[in-house]
DNA sequence: TATATGACGTTGC
DNA sequence: AGCAACGCCATAT
């Protein structure tokens, strides 16, 4: 059983779009918990088949498993850019917003 | 109830 | 930039 918080969170990972890149923590304040990024995790790892967790990361863009994983196949196919394991760019999200280059 | 761990994030050195 | 420590919520023993 789920409690409200984390029905919250599911409800914010269901609701990412396609190449919507997002944090733990931001799932977790987007149901009203800006520092249970944990819980958030936790429920990802519980319920992976029911929410794109793949467009969840860490607060620094590096991926949870630093392994060619499903997550680098799905982040590329919706059109993220990544760095090894690390999300350096995408069309949406706290990382759609720091471009890495062009300096100018 | 208490202890240990986990797909986290922030702070201090 | 890298390491260590604490806090947070949920789960397992």
């Amino acid at each position: 059983m789920l409690t409200e918080f984390q029905r919250r969170m599911a409800i914010a990972v269901e609701a990412l779009q396609p190449g919507e890149v997002v944090s733990f923590g931001d799932i977790a304040a987007a149901a009203g918990r800006p520092n249970a990024s944990r819980a958030a995790g936790n429920l990802l790892a519980r319920h992976p088949a029911e929410m794109p967790w793949w467009r969840v990361v860490y607060s620094d863009g590096r991926l949870p498993a630093c392994n060619p994983s499903v997550q680098i196949e799905r982040l590329n196919e919706e059109g993220v850019t990544l760095k090894g394991c690390r999300v350096i760019a995408a069309p949406q999200g706290r990382f759609g917003n720091s471009p890495p280059s062009t300096n100018g």
